[in-house]
RNA sequence: GGGCGGUUAGCUCAGUUGGUUAGAGCGCAGCGUUGACAUCGCUGAGGUCGAAGGUUCGAAUCCUUCAUCGCCCA
């Protein structure tokens, strides 16, 4: 073995061994072993989006590290990989990268990607067909999995890609309609005419999950109202005047004294003359603004409690597109005092955007020619301020709330048995249960699952038409579910056919798709193949663990927890383990649009596979990290300081036998208590301080001392048995070290592990080795070694060196005599490491002396 | 505004149930190395553990208040 080449080519390592686990099939899901264990992972599926970044490596990585010890501990391995392929983020890479729209009154051309492709990316978008924009979405998603898959592949998860899935595949579309048959026959799904938060860029409704609150500018404007019944003017302020229009009443805090003498009256809008009512509301903070405010239809979402729980008028202004509609003053639902003045100011808002509309608004409550005695309404000066608004989290206009057709699944019945479910799930770390818990309860309102886009799964529901074609809502058609998938735009419902389709006394199918979420969150189901495999099922669910980052507790975590609850009763999983975040140098989250995202594959490149998953170990759990390049470097380091080592090791020949030296079984004692220490710490899925501990006791206790200090007795023949015991120790170690190593760095050890350990053991793969444990290391061992003796060996040579180097002699200088002065104990150890010493300190004469404090001096 | 987490050496971070002089790596300084390894070794400098108070024989660790940064949610 003494051919080894001298540098590593850990390209060349990559290559070699990710093809050996592909071709062996090692990390192939057996359902039919059944003496084993099982420990199965759910996977998150990512968003098939364009791009990864390092943080979906480390997140990555950091599942594969929990897998690769669990399948050493024996267990049996279901590790599935799926892709989050439907939903806005691939239809808008899609309008991006084709220049298209989906249009659904377009009919569908055949050779749909030789159009796009040779049209002008310039040019205005094309619109296209549902099917056609639905055929580039396939398109554009398998392009990126195709990507992501060799990222994945190239850092080494051992995924099983025979289960490979995408949420828009055949299996998870079934899944996800079951799933709301479920539901629907369980009583938990309804659909309802209501106010939701609906983004006017995409034109479609959103839930709570996806929404964010941004800082943004905007302004306090005080618009005077007037209440003529008692002859007072009051003042409201908002950030919203354009919402004039749909004022629907006025309201204070009740034990405000400034306007108790308000309620039950009626105040009179400006501009439109419409009369609504004053009410009290513990809502309203008498601090803000000045204490009493507008409701419309609707500014945000107490003016939908505040609509719902007084029974206020419905003035709904804005369309899909989030421009003001027609409407008319006067007519019912529309009363005003003044229907020909208002609807002339309402003319000019017509088409036009809110952000249009404020300006317009604005102008006009502060012309005194829209008023009887020049008064204007505008009061004062327009406050600038800078507030928190809704957006959805894609989007880059403002969310509003229009009253539209959705379907819910009901949650706010259900928060305690979430809650409870929560914490029946262990959560690494555990305070990240919290955020669970705070989402649940703070939930204001049902899950709102219609889409009203076009890449995702559709709802298996039709609805019958009356003799004028209206549609009945109230008596969904609901497909059988023998028949799922359906398309209930393309397919016929039973007892209709086809050509009833949008015909009077016929039927329409619904044209929402479900949100993204309903299907991501069958992960456990769909990766198991509910439905198909009642048997896998029941093996695998639920899963061992949930890797994910914190910034999905409130959407992947939580409905995936909703859709365990209320298909099964059950938890999804037993344990989520929760990745931090990767931030920039500067310690700033990393987002496309700040410009500081770190992408994968050049580092990979660069550094290779073992080193960018030496640095993805080094942080914890839930711990969020800077990005530090060093790390790769450091990692590198390690992977050739183990090569080295492990050539040196393996090229030490010698006769097989027991470890018999006093000295090599106090060495093994202290590995046999880092094996404990790395069993432990990867059991709580710390894999980081198995890491760290491994580490030091790889450099600082195997290659700096014990590896020097029997580095001649493993070279001489002299004492023959002396020498095996050394080699074997150097084996043995080296064996049970790159097993430790292997979850965290697998292509060095399964490198090395392919030399010689491969042959002794008939084990091909590292990977598929036992974890090393105490017994194994005993198996080798003449008697259990004592702990100390190699530690206070490791102390004298310590002190040899530092006294060869604060006398100005070379490391390697050779000395007539050493002194070593310690304490009774520290004797008795060192007589029996005497031999290994002196010839590791390079002296002739090597004396032991009782004094206090172990010191060595050198005598020349 | 409420909640959660962090604040330890120049930098990135460990510090297990409170227990002797607080650790690692990188960086820095000095010395050394043609015998597995310059992708190396040895030695060293460097911290009043964010601040103040408290509990305790003893606090980086427990409690209180504050500061500061980040995250989640209003």
């Amino acid at each position: 073995m003494d051919d080894f080449p001298k540098n590593y080519d850990f390209s060349l390592s990559e290559e070699t061994i990710i093809n050996k686990w592909e071709n062996s099939g090692i990390f192939k899901w057996n359902s039919k072993i059944s003496d084993k264990e099982i420990f199965s992972v759910d996977t998150p599926p990512p968003t098939a989006s364009g791009y990864l970044h390092m943080g979906h490596i480390f997140s990555y990585t950091h599942q594969d590290f929990i897998v690769r010890f669990q399948r050493m501990i024996g267990k049996n391995i279901f590790y599935p990989m799926g892709w989050d392929d439907n939903g806005l983020p691939t239809e808008r890479r899609v309008q991006d990268y084709f220049n298209v729209r989906c249009d659904p009154s377009q009919t569908s051309i055949k050779n749909i990607i030789d159009v796009v492709k040779s049209r002008d990316k310039k040019s205005n978008p094309l619109k296209v067909s549902r099917n056609n924009f639905i055929e580039l979405c396939h398109l554009v998603t398998q392009e990126d999995e195709k990507v992501f898959k060799d990222v994945f592949t190239k850092i080494a998860l051992s995924v099983d890609w025979t289960q490979e899935y995408s949420t828009i595949g055949k299996l998870p579309r079934k899944l996800a309609q079951k799933s709301f048959l479920d539901l629907f026959n369980k009583g938990h799904i309804y659909n309802t005419d209501f106010p939701v938060m609906w983004d006017p860029g995409f034109q479609t409704a959103v839930a709570q999950a996806e929404v964010e609150d941004r800082e943004v500018e905007g302004a306090f404007h005080d618009i005077e109202f007037s209440i003529p019944d008692i002859d007072i003017n009051f003042t409201i302020s908002t950030t919203r005047p354009e919402l004039l229009p749909a004022c629907v009443g006025i309201t204070a805090h009740p034990d405000d004294k400034r306007y108790k003498d308000f309620f039950g009256k009626k105040a009179v809008t400006p501009l439109f003359g419409v009369s609504v009512p004053i009410f009290a509301s513990d809502l309203v903070d008498p601090e803000k603004g000045t204490g009493i405010l507008m409701v419309c239809t609707f500014g945000d979402q107490v003016d939908v409690q505040w609509w719902k729980e007084n029974n206020l008028q419905l003035r709904q202004l804005l369309d899909y597109y989030g421009r003001f509609k027609e409407v008319e003053f006067g007519k019912k639902g529309w009363e005003s005092s003044s229907p020909e003045k208002a609807n002339s100011i309402y003319k000019l808002l017509i088409g036009r955007t809110v952000k249009q509309g404020r300006g317009i608004i604005v102008d006009n409550l502060k012309d005194p020619k829209n008023f009887e005695d020049s008064k204007i309404a505008l009061i004062g000066d327009i406050k600038k301020i800078t507030h928190s608004v809704r957006f959805y989290e894609r989007s880059k206009v403002p969310l509003e709330y229009l009253s539209t057709r959705q379907w819910f699944v009901s949650l706010m019945d259900k928060k305690s048995d979430l809650i409870q479910k929560g914490k029946q799930i262990s959560w690494h770390p555990e305070f990240m249960r919290k955020r669970y818990e705070d989402w649940t309860e703070n939930l204001q309102s049902d899950w709102c699952i219609s889409r009203q886009r076009f890449f995702g799964v559709p709802f298996p529901v039709w609805y019958s038409l009356d003799s004028f074609s209206k549609p009945d809502f109230e008596n969904p058609i609901i497909a059988s579910i023998e028949n799922l998938p359906v398309d209930p735009t393309e397919d016929t419902p039973d007892g209709y056919d086809s050509t009833q389709r949008g015909k009077p006394n016929g039927f329409i199918g619904e044209s929402d798709v479900f949100d993204t979420w309903f299907t991501s969150s069958l992960s456990p189901q769909i990766a198991a193949k509910w439905d198909e495999s009642e048997d896998n099922m029941n093996k695998v669910f639920p899963n061992n663990i949930r890797p994910q980052s914190h910034e999905i507790i409130r959407t992947w975590a939580f409905y995936t927890i909703v859709k365990s609850l209320l298909h099964h009763d059950s938890i999804p999983w037993k344990n989520v383990v929760i990745s931090g975040w990767i931030l920039d140098p500067d310690r700033k989250k990393m987002s496309k649009s700040k410009g500081n995202v770190i992408t994968p594959s050049d580092l990979i490149n660069e550094y290779g596979t073992d080193p960018v998953r030496y640095w993805a170990a080094s942080a914890r759990l839930g711990t969020d990290t800077a990005f530090d390049e060093q790390i790769f470097k450091i990692g590198k380091r390690l992977s050739t300081k183990i090569y080295n080592a492990s050539k040196f090791v393996l090229s030490q020949d010698a006769l097989v036998g027991d470890i018999k030296n006093p000295l090599d079984l106090s060495f093994l004692a202290n590995l046999i208590e880092q094996v404990d220490i790395c069993s432990k710490s990867f059991n709580k899925f710390n894999f980081a301080e198995s890491m760290m501990v491994t580490e030091k006791f790889f450099w600082n206790m195997f290659t700096d001392n014990y590896l020097e200090l029997v580095k001649n007795r493993a070279r001489q023949n002299e004492y023959l048995e002396q020498q095996t015991s050394s080699v074997a120790t150097l084996r043995l170690t080296l064996n049970v070290l790159l097993r430790l190593f292997a979850p965290v760095l697998p292509i060095i050890t399964d490198e090395i592990w392919s030399w010689v350990f491969d042959k002794e053991t008939g084990i091909d793969s590292i990977h598929s080795a036992p974890w090393p444990s105490k017994e194994e290391i005993l198996k080798y061992s003449s008697e259990e070694g004592n702990k100390e003796l190699f530690l206070t060996t490791c102390d004298a040579i310590r002190s040899i060196r530092k006294s060869k180097s604060q006398n100005g002699y070379r490391l390697g200088a050779e000395v007539k005599s050493i002194l070593l002065v310690g304490s009774e104990k520290d004797i008795k150890f060192l007589e029996l490491a005497k031999n290994d010493i002196s010839t590791a300190a390079r002296c002739e004469v090597l004396n032991l002396k009782l004094g206090k404090n172990l010191e060595a001096s050198i005598i020349d």
